[in-house]
DNA sequence: CCTTAAACTAGACGATGTCAAGATAAGCGT
DNA sequence: ACGCTTATCTTGACATCGTCTAGTTTAAGG
């Protein structure tokens, strides 16, 4: 039913089942959240015993890892997709649409957001170098984008680019986050809180201090 | 060592276990993560029985939600506690220095803001009542005194105060959380980050748009 | 067809959160 | 001073969890 991914193949060797693992535990995570999680009941839904994920994954860490990786896959794609659409042709316009692209991402996608920028994920060593290749490639993505924008005249040359753009995350990030948690008391305005923090970004951006 | 509060009694009844439960718990978290609290572990470590702490708190998570609702109390402390050291006069220098005194809050009591904001405190339902409360009338104190500053016509007429207040909590709370989950990677510049972030917000609020 | 290695299973261990039932002692009215 | 009540603390027990070790099954390649 929610397996985009493969179908349960019924024999001993089961086939498929890293990506299986995958897309179950990012159901789990969405459906029934973080807590709900364990790998024994995961391994029961797929229909495996319980050992037989640490075939494909060092440990729950690790799986919690490679579905944080796969949320920035869909991330990026999202965005990308999200500006190729947008027939904005001013900066501001390019803001918003850029900064509501983000929300929508992290709140559509949460079980995703959660592990790409979770604590845990971050500070488990090991794992997060292929992950902290996945996120700063983003930043730093951005970064470039500005950059060229900036040497294309489009921003005020005052500007540390570098600088806004971790500012700009840090307010997208912390909207998303706010969201999610579900401490925001009206999320009905998401709309206006976005739009209220594109147009500040790209004030900044447009003109001197 | 760590016991701010109270010390150990050896007697059957201990008299103050309730006080050095929440004062073990902050330390737990803060020098050995949110992983390594367990309440076997901290009831031995207290000098207690394992099921003692059942009788101050109804279990785990509302242990947690007390230690939240203390970091709320320090948090507002400490805010206002560095406003009142302040003496900016103008609105840019005010605003540099409550994000400074925000970040630095969450920073260095990362222990309490994780819990403070953190998504299982916030879905367990119950227990939020009191909470939401404490931070919800952090979030409203904010805004009525951006309220009563706009009334004296230090502020635009046509800005939303409000949805202002939750952008600027927004950007706060983001840069806050990617330093403390480690995510930024140079956490040297936090200083210029900050202020960057409070230019940007003073800028939104000081002109029309 | 036989070997090798990948994929999977069963069993076991220690740790955890929490419930139920009992032990202790502090406080209070008499 | 004494007994009762009740808050506080303890031991025992259970289900669940992550993960290790040792075996079993099967796919694949020479």
């Amino acid at each position: 039913m929610a397996n985009t991914r493969a179908s349960y193949g019924r024999s001993y060797h089961h086939g498929d089942l890293k990506a299986v693992l995958l897309d179950e535990t990012a159901r789990i995570l969405r459906e029934e959240g973080e807590e709900a999680l364990s790998l024994r009941r995961l391994a029961a839904t797929v229909g495996v015993s319980r050992t037989a994920p640490y075939h494909h994954f060092k440990n729950k860490q690790s799986l919690l890892c490679a579905v944080a990786e796969e949320g920035f896959v869909r991330f990026n794609q999202a965005i990308k997709s999200a500006m190729r659409k947008s027939h904005a042709q001013q900066g501001r316009e390019i803001m918003r649409d850029y900064a509501r692209a983000y929300v929508r991402f992290a709140v559509n996608n949460r079980e995703y957001y959660d592990l790409m920028y979770g604590a845990k994920t971050w500070r488990s060593g090991v794992l997060a170098k292929s992950l902290a290749k996945s996120a700063r490639g983003t930043l730093r993505g951005n970064i470039e984008r500005l950059q060229s924008w900036q040497a294309r005249g489009g921003i005020e040359d005052s500007i540390d680019v570098a600088e806004f753009a971790q500012v700009a995350w840090g307010t997208l990030h912390g909207i998303s986050r706010l969201l999610i948690d579900g401490i925001y008391t009206d999320s009905a305005s998401v709309r206006r809180i976005c739009d209220s923090a594109a147009d500040m970004l790209w004030h900044r951006l447009a003109q001197e201090r």
